[in-house]
RNA sequence: GGGCGUUUAGCUCAGCUGGUUUAGAGCAUCUGCCUUACAAGCAGAGGGUCUGCGGUUCGAAUCCGUAAACGCCCACCA
C-alpha cells in the first residue's frame, strides 16, 4: 500500500458496485421512508460550486438516513428551464445562421428536443463524480410524459375551480426574449440615471409652462395626461387646464389624483398608461387612452398614435428605446424645451434570465389567484411544521404571501408546457384574442373535437416545479382524479423527508410547493427546509462565469478526489450562511483522507499474535469506547440541527485526535513486537465504526477501506452496513447509570492523563530533549495516588517511569494539572534563571485568578443570590487556587 | 422607505435558557522534529476582552436600549 491516498480509481470503481448492486435504488417496503427530491438543475446546465454544495449536503442527508436503516430514496431530474433553455437554442440556431422566426413552432421545438437530448443530463452524469447516490432508475424530467401530463391536469384543475384566468394586465415584459415575466422574475439593480425636467406649455396661457419631471423622455409619444396633487399648492394653477407634449405636440389635460406625492420632483407627473403600472392604474380611473408606443422588442413603435401627431415626431419610429432616450433629450434641449438635467438614482428592474430592463407592458396573459394558495401555505411554516433551517427565513416567508400578488404563469415563448386553452377559430378571427369572450375559451387536457386553435403561450417553468415532489411518484399513464393523485409511491414517499436548495428560490419554488402539496395531497411536501448559502470566492464575490472566480468542479475533484472536495465544500457552509470556498478547503478534505488511508496501513501492518493483553491496552479500549461513544451522541444532536460542518469537524477531530494521537499511540506495540489478539480485534471494531461515522460525508474511500478491513461477501457495503451503527448512535444518556458514570470518569480521567503528558512533552520540547531520551517523572499532591493509577496505564506512550515525588531539589523542571505537581529531573539541562521566570508569570495568573474568585466570594450578595452549586463551585475554585500557590511557592523556594 | 440578519483570535466560525478554573475549534502563523502508519505528518507555542456607548444584575460575549459598519429580502414615489 501506498503512503498516500490515490482517489480516482478507487471512486470510478465503488461508484460502479454501488450501480451494479442496486443499493442506490429504493422500492417501497416496510422500512420508514426518506425521501428527498433533488432541486432540478436546468437540463442543460453543467455543475458549479453551487450544486457541489447542494447536493453533498442532500447525500449526506441521504446516506446518513440509509446508515440508519431507513429506505432512503434520493429522486433525480431535471428541468426544462423555458427561458434559459430557449435562449440558448436560439443562440445556437443563429450561429448557424437560422433566425427564430423563420421557424414554425414544430420545427424549432424539434431542434430545442435535439439540442435537450444532446446535452440534457450531463450535469446528472457529473453528480456521479461527486459520488450522489441518486436513484438514477427514478430520473426524471420536468417535460417528460408523466410530468407533463400532470401540469396540464393541474392547469385545468385551477381553471375549473376559478383559481386560474385571463386578463389584460400590465405585466413584466422582456423584451429580449420577448415575454412575459413574474414579478419574482424581475431583479431590481440601483442605478445612477438622469432625471429630465421637460417644459410641456400650458395651452390656456402660451409662454407658461408646466415643468414635468421624468427618467424616461422616450415615453412621451404615449403621454395623455399631466396629473397634479389637487392638494399641491404651487400647482393649483395648472388645475383645470391643458398642456402641450413638448416635441410630440399632443395636447392633454391637467388631471388631478392625490396619488401624486406633495414635494416630490415638480409636482407634475406625466402620464403613460402603457408603460408604466402606475400610469394604467391613474389611467383606468380617469378613462385616458393608453397608447402602446413600443414594440415587443422595445422599439418605438408609432403606428398606435394619432396619424397628425405621428408626423412631428417620425424620426423616432423604430428606434430602440435607449437611443430614443438620448435623441429625445438632444431635441428637447435643441428646442430649449428642457427645463434642466438632474443626476438621479432610481431602481431598474432586469429580467431575471436575460440581464436585460424589463419594460412595464400591458398584455394579456394568464395568471393564478394566490390569495387562496396564500392561505393554506402560511400556518405550516409559521408554526413548524414545516421547519425552515434556519429560522430567519420564516419571515421572508411571511412576508411574501401576506402581499402576496398574482402569478402571471403564462411565457410568449415555444418551449414549455402549452398552455392547454382552446379557442373557436371563426371566433376568434372575429373578435381578436383580446376580445376572445371568456366563456368561449375551453380549457381541457386534450384538444376540443372541431375547428379549434390552441394558446400560442407555455407556462412558466415554476409551474411544472411546483408539482415535483408529487409528479415525481405519479405513475406512469396515471390520471389526475377528483384534484388528485393517489397511489402506492405517494402513499409511501409523499411528504419528503428534507428539502435542501438556496434562499434565492424561496418564493419561486419552496412556498409554491408548498402550496402545491396542500392543494394536491392535502400534506406538506417535506418536513424540512434546509437552505444553504451562497458559495462565494475567498474575497467574498459571488462565484460567477464573468468572472472566472468559479473553479470547475470536475477538476477540483481529479486533484483532491470527490472526498476531499466534499469535505472541502462543506467544512466551512453552516446552514444559511453564505461559504467563502477556497481549494485549501479541499487540500484539508485530500489530507483528512490520507490520514485515515494511513491510520488503515499502520493497523493492516499489525502482526498479531496470542499473547496476554497489557494493561494499558485494556484501559485504551474502555477508554475509546466510551469517546466513540460520546462523539457519535454529539453527531446525532448536530444532525438533528443540520449542522453539518459542525458534524463533519466532530468526526475529522475523532479520527485525527482521539483515534491516530492517542488511541493508537496507546496500543501500538514496541518495535518489531505483535500486538495481542484482543486489542487487535478491538480495533479493527473501532476502525469500523469510525468509518460508518464518516460514510455520509466521505463515501469512497470509507467505502475502500471498509471492504479491505475484513473479508466481505460480494454486494455488501459500507452504504447499508448491519447496524453495528445503533451503538454507534447510542448516547451518554441513554446508558445505565453504572455505565455513565463509568464512562464519564474514564473519559475525565484521560483528559487528565493527556495533561499531565502534554506536561511532559511541553518540557521536552522547550529542553530540546530528544524523543529517544526517557524521562522520569516525579510527583506530588492531593490527587497523587489517583494519578500514579493513572500514569501506569499510560506509561508506555511518553515516559520511562512515574514516582512519587520523595524530594524537590533545584535539578527538577516542573508543572501542575489539577492541583498535583509533576516534576522531570533535569540533571545538567536546567536553567534555573529560566525556571523561576516561567514559575512567576505562572504565580501571578494563579494570583490574579485568585483575587478574582475571592472577590466574587466576599461579595454578600452573591453568596446569598446565586445558586448554592455556583457559590460551591467558587469555593473549589477558591481552594484549588490557593494549593496550586502554594505548590508553586515551594518550587520558587526550592530554586532559590 | 420598511423588515431581517451579522459584528467573538490573521481567516472562517462555535459559544443553546446569564455563572463550568479570568473566552473555544479548524485553518493560517512561529519553533523543533524525515520518531519503525502518515512531512498531505508529529510535538510544542504565540494570538482575542467578545464593534462602540449606556443599562439591568451579586455576576453579561450571552438580556435590554442605543449608535456604527456590513449583508440580505421586500416596496409603484415618477
Amino acid at each position: 500500500m501506498d503512503s498516500k491516498y490515490n482517489p480516482t480509481d478507487i471512486e470510478a470503481r465503488w461508484y460502479q458496485y454501488w450501480l451494479d448492486n442496486k443499493l442506490f435504488h429504493s422500492e417501497p417496503d416496510g422500512r420508514e421512508p426518506f425521501t428527498v427530491v433533488i432541486p432540478p438543475p436546468n437540463v442543460t446546465g453543467v455543475l458549479h460550486m453551487g450544486h457541489v454544495l447542494n447536493e453533498t449536503i442532500q447525500d449526506i442527508l441521504v446516506r446518513r438516513a440509509r446508515l440508519e436503516g431507513k429506505n432512503a430514496c434520493w429522486v433525480p431530474g431535471t428541468d426544462h428551464a423555458s427561458i434559459a433553455t430557449e435562449a440558448k437554442v436560439i443562440k445556437r440556431l443563429k450561429e448557424q445562421g437560422i433566425n427564430k422566426s423563420d421557424l414554425t413552432r414544430e420545427q424549432f421545438l424539434k431542434h430545442a428536443w435535439d439540442w435537450t437530448d444532446e446535452h440534457g443530463g450531463i450535469i446528472l452524469k457529473q453528480l456521479r463524480k461527486l459520488g450522489c447516490s441518486c436513484d438514477w432508475d427514478r430520473t426524471a424530467f420536468t417535460m417528460d410524459e408523466t410530468r407533463s401530463r400532470a401540469v396540464i391536469s393541474v392547469f385545468c384543475d385551477l381553471y375549473r375551480k376559478g383559481l386560474i384566468y385571463r386578463g389584460l394586465r400590465m405585466v413584466n415584459w422582456d423584451p429580449e426574449r420577448q415575454t412575459a415575466l413574474s414579478d419574482e422574475e424581475v431583479i431590481y439593480h440601483d442605478e445612477h440615471s438622469k432625471f429630465y425636467y421637460l417644459k410641456y406649455e400650458v395651452v390656456e396661457e402660451p409662454g407658461k409652462y408646466a415643468i414635468v419631471a421624468t427618467t424616461r423622455p422616450e415615453t412621451i409619444f404615449g403621454d395623455v395626461a399631466v396629473c397634479i396633487n389637487p392638494k399641491e399648492e404651487k400647482n393649483q394653477w395648472l388645475r383645470g387646464k391643458h398642456v402641450r407634449i413638448p416635441i410630440v405636440g399632443r395636447e392633454i389635460p391637467i388631471i388631478e389624483d392625490r396619488y401624486v406625492e406633495i414635494g416630490f420632483g415638480t409636482g407634475c407627473l406625466k402620464v403613460t398608461p402603457a408603460h408604466d403600472v402606475n400610469d394604467y392604474m391613474l389611467g383606468q380611473q380617469h378613462n385616458l387612452v393608453a397608447y402602446d408606443i413600443f414594440t415587443p422588442d422595445a422599439h418605438i413603435n408609432l403606428d398606435t398614435i394619432e396619424p397628425e401627431i405621428r408626423k412631428n415626431v417620425e424620426k423616432f419610429h423604430g428606434m430602440d428605446r435607449f437611443e430614443c432616450r438620448k435623441a429625445m433629450a438632444e431635441d428637447l434641449q435643441a428646442a430649449g424645451l428642457m427645463d434642466h438635467v438632474e443626476d438621479y438614482d432610481n431602481k431598474v428592474g432586469y429580467s431575471e434570465r436575460t440581464n436585460v430592463p424589463i419594460e412595464p407592458r400591458l398584455s394579456l396573459q394568464w395568471f393564478i389567484r394566490m390569495k387562496h394558495f396564500a392561505d393554506i401555505a402560511l400556518l405550516p411554516v409559521m408554526n413548524d411544521e414545516i421547519v425552515f433551517y434556519p429560522a430567519k427565513y420564516k419571515n421572508t416567508y411571511r412576508n411574501w404571501l401576506e402581499n402576496i400578488k398574482d402569478w402571471c404563469i403564462s411565457r410568449q415563448l415555444w418551449w414549455g408546457h402549452r398552455i392547454p386553452a382552446y379557442y373557436d377559430a371563426d371566433l376568434l378571427a372575429q373578435t381578436g384574442l383580446e376580445n376572445y369572450p371568456d366563456d368561449k375559451i375551453i380549457v381541457s387536457e386534450t384538444k376540443p373535437e372541431g375547428n379549434y386553435v390552441q394558446d400560442e403561450g407555455a407556462l412558466d417553468t415554476w409551474f411544472s416545479s411546483w408539482l415535483w415532489p408529487i409528479s415525481l411518484f405519479i405513475e406512469k399513464d396515471q390520471q389526475m382524479k377528483d384534484s388528485t393523485w393517489k397511489n402506492k409511491e405517494l402513499e409511501y414517499y409523499y411528504p419528503t423527508a428534507d428539502l435542501v436548495t438556496g434562499p434565492d428560490i424561496i418564493f419561486f419554488w419552496v412556498a409554491r410547493m408548498i402550496m402545491a402539496g396542500y392543494e394536491y395531497q392535502g400534506k406538506m411536501p417535506f418536513k424540512h427546509v434546509y437552505f444553504t448559502g451562497i458559495v462565494r470566492d475567498k474575497l467574498g464575490r459571488k462565484m460567477s462565469k464573468s468572472l472566472g472566480n468559479s473553479p470547475d468542479p470536475l477538476d477540483l475533484i481529479e486533484r483532491y478526489g470527490a472526498d476531499g472536495v466534499r469535505m472541502g465544500i462543506l467544512l466551512s457552509a453552516p446552514a444559511g450562511n453564505d461559504i467563502l470556498y477556497d481549494d485549501s478547503l479541499c487540500e484539508q478534505g485530500r489530507n483528512f483522507c490520507n490520514k485515515i488511508w494511513n491510520c488503515f496501513r499502520m493497523m493492516k501492518g499489525l502482526e498479531v499474535a496470542d499473547i496476554t493483553q497489557p494493561e494499558t491496552n485494556k484501559y485504551a479500549i474502555q477508554w475509546f469506547e466510551a469517546k466513540l461513544g460520546e462523539t457519535s451522541a454529539n453527531i446525532a444532536d448536530l444532525f438533528s440541527k443540520y449542522r453539518l460542518s459542525e458534524a463533519l469537524m466532530e468526526i475529522y477531530k475523532l479520527y485525527c485526535d482521539e483515534f491516530s494521537g492517542w488511541y493508537l499511540e496507546m496500543i501500538k506495540p514496541a518495535y518489531q513486537q505483535p500486538i495481542d489478539r484482543a486489542t487487535y480485534e478491538a480495533t479493527m471494531a473501532f476502525f469500523d465504526r469510525l468509518l460508518v461515522l464518516l460514510h455520509p460525508f466521505m463515501p469512497f474511500i470509507t467505502e475502500e477501506l471498509w471492504q479491505n478491513l475484513c473479508e466481505r461477501k460480494q454486494g455488501e457495503s459500507i452504504m447499508v452496513a448491519p447496524l453495528n451503527n445503533a451503538k454507534a448512535f447510542r448516547s451518554i444518556e441513554g446508558l445505565s447509570e453504572d455505565c455513565r458514570a463509568n464512562t464519564e470518569s474514564i473519559l475525565d480521567n484521560t483528559d487528565t492523563l493527556k495533561e499531565i503528558i502534554a506536561g511532559v512533552r511541553n518540557i521536552r520540547a522547550s529542553k530540546n530533549i530528544p524523543q529517544k531520551e526517557c524521562l522520569n517523572l516525579y510527583f506530588n499532591g492531593a490527587d497523587r495516588y489517583e494519578c500514579a493509577e493513572l500514569l501506569k496505564k499510560l506509561a508506555n506512550v511518553e515516559l520511562a517511569d512515574a514516582k512519587l515525588l520523595s524530594t524537590i531539589n533545584a535539578q527538577l523542571s516542573t508543572f501542575i494539572v489539577g492541583t498535583t505537581e509533576f516534576a522531570i529531573p533535569m540533571d545538567a539541562f536546567i536553567n534555573v534563571e529560566e525556571e523561576i521566570k516561567k514559575l512567576e508569570a505562572d504565580l501571578q495568573h494563579q494570583q490574579g485568578f485568585l483575587r478574582g474568585v475571592q472577590a466574587k466570594l466576599s461579595n454578600e450578595r452573591f453568596v446569598q443570590n446565586a445558586k448554592p452549586e455556583i457559590v460551591e463551585l467558587e469555593r473549589k475554585k477558591e481552594r484549588d487556587a490557593l494549593a496550586r500557590i502554594e505548590a508553586i511557592q515551594k518550587q520558587l523556594d526550592n530554586l532559590r
